[in-house]
DNA sequence: CTCAAAACAGAATATTTTTCTGTAAAAATA
DNA sequence: TATTTTTACAGAAAAATATTCTGTTTTGAG
């Protein structure tokens, strides 16, 4: 499962762009078709490469608010944090969602239409699960920086 | 650009996988494939398509250790701010900057591959930057949910 | 109503992916 | 060292997919 650089090279054009054509990755780097195809089909059953998706321009989409929640529960309990952990899976607004260390048990990342959207979801959708102790929110004012490209 | 309830179910698909061929959308929302490809490329056109990307396991690649960034800014001013940014450009294990409000400036996501790999960061690349004054570390014990898909 | 534009279906074409065949290099085994 | 096996690769054929073209139906504006 050692990646050698032409795994490499393939892994960085294809975080790119996952609508390169094999075709193209094999001129990029110089090879036929057959070892671009192999070395991909292996990746994948590998699971290096996870899946192949398609990132939406949020805003055009009408969210416009970005914001980071972070929550403490009422309990450190294993029961709790399960019981909050599978609330959070039903919530499309929820991107992201860590356990985490410091004054407070949980990182949440939102991304919601506007203020009102996130007033009716902190109130009827958070702050409502019986684990949910503190909500402590942070406001994106401006994105600088958002990419799924991992450093290979 | 209003997005009728067809460009919505191409949009759900595509978010969940970029790789569906014309043909599996055009038979779950049961179409034809001119429909689905004229209506595809005019999203991608509108920008309401950002890109395809490839998601990778990041913990395969050896990327074990996640943490968030409270990053405080020396002074509050326009080049303070633009100088900062333009440095986080080019630093590829920071995944997500936004500016934000609250008692910190910039929330950072780092993924990289271990605590000693954080230390080099943390010393050599992020507290080095003369823009910046304070920096407080949130680790990330337990990823629960981390997804690209936005609600439609 | 009438006309123009938009949305769609089906077929033809072009491109891409997948499979197949074979060769050369590298690694493992005798 | 010689032999075998495995791996990596190239090129071509086949299958699947994307793209383009032609024409019909539907929709909306005047």
């Amino acid at each position: 499962m050692a990646l050698d650089e032409i795994d490499k090279k393939i892994l960085r054009l294809l975080q790119e762009d996952a609508h390169y054509t094999l075709k193209d990755i094999a001129n990029k780097i110089n090879l036929s078709l057959t070892p671009v195809h192999d070395r991909v089909k292996r990746l994948e059953k590998d699971g290096i490469i996870e899946k192949y998706v398609t990132l939406l321009d949020k805003k055009k989409l009408g969210n416009n608010l970005t914001v980071y929640c972070q929550v403490t529960l009422t309990k450190q309990t294993y029961d709790t944090s399960e019981g909050f952990n599978q609330s959070i899976l039903n919530l499309p607004e929820v991107v992201e969602c860590n356990y985490v260390s410091g004054n407070f048990d949980y990182m949440l990342k939102i991304i919601i239409p506007d203020m009102e959207s996130y007033h009716h979801f902190h109130q009827k959708k958070l702050s409502i699960l019986p684990e949910v102790s503190l909500i402590n929110t942070v406001f994106v004012i401006s994105e600088v920086k958002s990419t799924t490209v991992l450093p290979i």
